[in-house]
DNA sequence: GCAATATTCGGGATAACTTCCCGACCCATG
DNA sequence: CATGGGTCGGGAAGTTATCCCGAATATTGC
């Protein structure tokens, strides 16, 4: 491992880039060799530089870093992907590993951290922060004994596509909107949504949205800023 | 000014703070003399100190950024003030500076930005991120009193029956129940409604829930269990 | 007080959306 | 290759939203 491993960073904030590649170049072992601060310019670097790792930020405006994490997981199986993100609840995170993610860092860490999950992460050994790992265990621990399993459970009948589409409702979206973005008809939407909306057992919009935000499938706190 | 202007950084995310001391590293002119990650820590410490400049972030998780800034202008009215913020919105902008900030920055600016901000506000000038100013400023320009809460100024131009109306729906009720609720027809609810709609620049049921969030008319963290 | 203005309430017409039911197509499974 | 689930959409009827209007009642200003 003579070697420097070569690193893209991609996050929307060029300060916290900064500070990134503050961090990362004071271990020698690895090297910063471009950053992006969306998503669709992060996938291209990527697929030009084929970079050892790449680090995330979970939270980019165009394409979200899970969606990322996706598709770059599909195009490059050697590119470790670390992400990184401000959000310590347990959907992200189990999210962004079910994406193909090997490393998870709030951006509340000690920079430390960071470079232990890079060194980790570059190894292939899976790096959960351990500043969240506790509520998460304890959350997880706890789940299966909760109700919440039942909404899970029901939320687990729903189709891929159900999902998705149950996912851009509670963002806001209009039926019409989701089948722009999707590329199918709003009558298909709408069916979509009835399924969802019989499934769930649901009988309005605002109680789609509370049941997005209980499953955490939407942040709700993020419409105080 | 041979002198070195000496800074105290606060803000919750030690990434960040590496990345802000950096930036401010490459500039012989400043110095950046001590750093906090929560509002009382970094209240005491620039008591204790006395920096030239205090860089504040301005979503604080125990103290409000915007909370800090109008103490520490109180007490030290020598130390300049310069607000970062990840929101370019004009409330937020509006209430920093009336808080007492000297400077406001976007966390999306490039690290120059930040720089000749810090030079700005240094020197006691008024410093507005660019990327956001033009409009902003005009808005500023032209109300000086309303801006500070122009959410709540907006929101205080409903009548009180859409008020009520609008905490209603916000809370998931159908026009309908609104209707029942209140006694009157469903038409007038609706007639209600499309006055808030139009009064506040809202589109959707979604956006009226989202803005009622926002003012505190719900509480959303209610969902969550 | 009295006129001007705001607020509350509701109707009517049209556009938009929801709901329910239906069929077509693909594609995996047995 | 038949079956069943998933995806995609149409049609018709019902519901709701939107826009514009007027009337009764409060509120305000002179």
């Amino acid at each position: 491992m003579a070697e420097q491993k070569s690193i893209i960073i991609i996050d929307d904030h060029p300060l916290f880039r900064e500070g990134l590649k503050t961090i990362i170049g004071r271990d020698a072992r690895f090297k910063v060799v471009g950053e992006a601060g969306s998503g669709h310019e992060g996938l291209e670097m990527t697929k030009r530089l084929k970079p050892d790792l790449v680090v995330i930020d979970i939270s980019l405006p165009d394409k979200s870093g899970i969606q990322l994490t996706r598709d770059l997981r599909g195009l490059l199986s050697e590119t470790k992907i670390l992400v990184v993100s401000m959000h310590s609840k347990i959907d992200y995170i189990a999210e962004a590993f079910q994406a193909g993610a090997t490393g998870y860092v709030v951006k509340e860490s000690a920079s430390e951290r960071l470079l232990q999950a890079l060194k980790s992460v570059a190894k292939g050994d899976y790096y959960l922060d351990s500043s969240v790992s506790h509520a998460v265990v304890e959350n997880l621990m706890k789940s299966p004994l909760k109700a919440a399993k039942i909404t899970d459970a029901d939320y687990a009948t729903l189709t891929p596509r159900e999902q998705e589409v149950m996912r851009l409702q509670a963002e806001g979206l209009s039926s019409k909107a989701v089948a722009e973005k999707l590329f199918i008809s709003p009558k298909t939407v709408e069916n979509h949504r009835a399924n969802i909306m019989n499934k769930l057992g649901l009988h309005s919009t605002i109680e789609l949205v509370r049941y997005a935000a209980k499953l955490g499938l939407i942040d709700v706190d993020l419409w105080k800023d």
